[in-house]
This record gives C-alpha cells, sequence and structure tokens, in this order.
DNA sequence: TCGTGTAGATGCACCATACACATAGCGCTT
DNA sequence: AAGCGCTATGTGTATGGTGCATCTACACGA
C-alpha cells in the first residue's frame, strides 16, 4: 500500500449469500446448525456468526424451506436437524441460478480489470 | 415453481461492491457520476441508486481514492469528474483480490451445485 | 413557459449483518 | 460434587449498507 490507509474496507460474499449456502449444504445431506456452521467455512463464509445461521434456519422453516426434528446426540445435548423440502430444493435451483450470474458479473469484471493491470504495468 | 411463493428472496452483488466498480471504471478513465451510473450496468449493477453512487463518490474522494473537480458540460449543468489518484489505484488491485477470492468461493458453490443436481436428477 | 433530459445531492426507513451474551446438556477431571 | 470445556441452540441489540423518495439546478426544444 502507498499510504498509511486509515481507511478500512472490505467487500464480502453476496447479499444473503446464507440462505443459498445452508440449503445447499443441506441439500448434500440433513444435518444440523451446528455441523452446518463448521460446513459454511467451506463455502467461503469465513467466521459463520452462530446466531446469524440459527436465526436463518429458523427463518427457512418456517418459510417451509426447510423442517426440522429434535434428534439425541452421543456426545451432547440435543440436535435440532434440518432437511430439505421440495419447495426448499426449488429454491436452491433458483438461488443458484442467481449466484451463477453474481459469478457471470464477477467474472467480467476480473477479465476487465486484468485488461487493466496489463495495459498500465507491460513492465516486469 | 412448486409452491405459491409468497416468499420472496433475492441474492445480490457482494457486500461494497459499488467501491471497487466506480474504482475500475475510473481506472478504465476520467468520468463522472451521471456516466459512471450508466456504465455501472454493464458491471452487474443493474439499477444503480444514484443517490448511492454520488455519495460513494463523494466518500472516496474524501478517502483520497479520487480527485475531483468541476467541468462544464455541452448539453446540461456542469459535472464533477472524478479520477483516480494512485491510492485508490492501490485500492484497485486490493479490492479486485477480494472479489476474485468471492469469485472462487462462488466457484466452488457451482461445482457442487452441479454435482448435486446430476445425481438427482439423471434423468433428461 | 412547460416538459424532458442531464447532473448532483440529501433525508430517511428498512433490513442484513456483526457482536455480545445467555442457556443448557454432556463428559471429564479434581 | 464441583468445576471445566465442548457441544448445541438460541436472544438482544447496535451498526451500517442499501433502497426509495425527494430536492435543486441547468440546458434545450415545443
Amino acid at each position: 500500500m502507498s499510504a498509511d490507509s486509515t481507511v478500512e474496507f472490505q467487500v464480502g460474499m453476496p447479499r444473503n449469500y446464507l440462505r443459498p449456502a445452508l440449503l445447499l449444504l443441506l441439500g448434500e445431506g440433513t444435518s444440523h446448525g451446528y455441523e452446518l456452521l463448521e460446513q459454511l467455512t467451506t463455502l467461503g463464509v469465513e467466521r459463520p456468526d452462530p446466531g446469524r445461521v440459527y436465526r436463518c434456519l429458523r427463518a427457512m422453516d418456517e418459510d417451509g424451506l426447510v423442517q426440522s426434528s429434535w434428534a439425541p446426540s452421543s456426545n451432547g445435548p440435543a440436535r435440532r436437524t434440518y432437511e430439505l423440502t421440495g419447495e426448499g430444493r426449488d429454491w436452491l435451483d433458483v438461488l443458484s441460478g442467481s449466484l451463477a450470474e453474481v459469478g457471470r458479473a464477477l467474472g467480467a469484471y476480473q477479465r476487465r480489470y486484468r485488461r487493466l493491470a496489463v495495459q498500465e504495468e507491460p513492465v516486469r
């Protein structure tokens, strides 16, 4: 960085990314919040907020995208396990399509950035 | 959609996408807010909010990422033209890197989604 | 002079996100 | 049995990004 940069700024994952991410994980297999919390890191959610994840799951439950049921654990308290519903599966398809569009836009960004980068730094 | 879906939900562009988008456009050439507003659609910002764009430009001006100056227009009111500074160029590099990471995560998402899609619908 | 396009800007409400914190079961050690 | 750490699920709340409405002002043609 050329300056000291008291400016701090970060870009993040797409808006409302949590829902499609959880839907995908649940599409891969029934699971519970605590486990999903760990698996989210494999989808780009660096340090998932437990509160947000649990709230999101409950919201999707109320919306009928997932179905929940309690299941005992061998080494801890009971778990609320979530299962993808048909409607949830449909939404997974829709949202993955939206994310694909976002991905394409980001691809366009990268191509234009690289074009800019090589023409400004032909040296090196 | 299988159900009536009173549920409406949309994923959007990455959080704080506007800043890197504007920095890229300004990297491609000095411009003014109203023009940038139109060019943003080419970077995935579907219906850019004028208020937000102007505010973002002013904020980057205060942060020293861009430099502004007034220029007369041939067919309308004067324009505040923005030019990328060295620090702005540095931030463009940083932010495009972050966006690349987001893009990679989205790529991972898509691969896993497709794997799921083909294994559940081997027909067709 | 009235409408339309250009150009820039403010006010504000909403909602996603981030962060802190609370609760509780279970196994293990002291 | 008490304390500790891990598992597991939540609630409360502040912050701030985002969307929407609105305002001003200039230029130009009908």
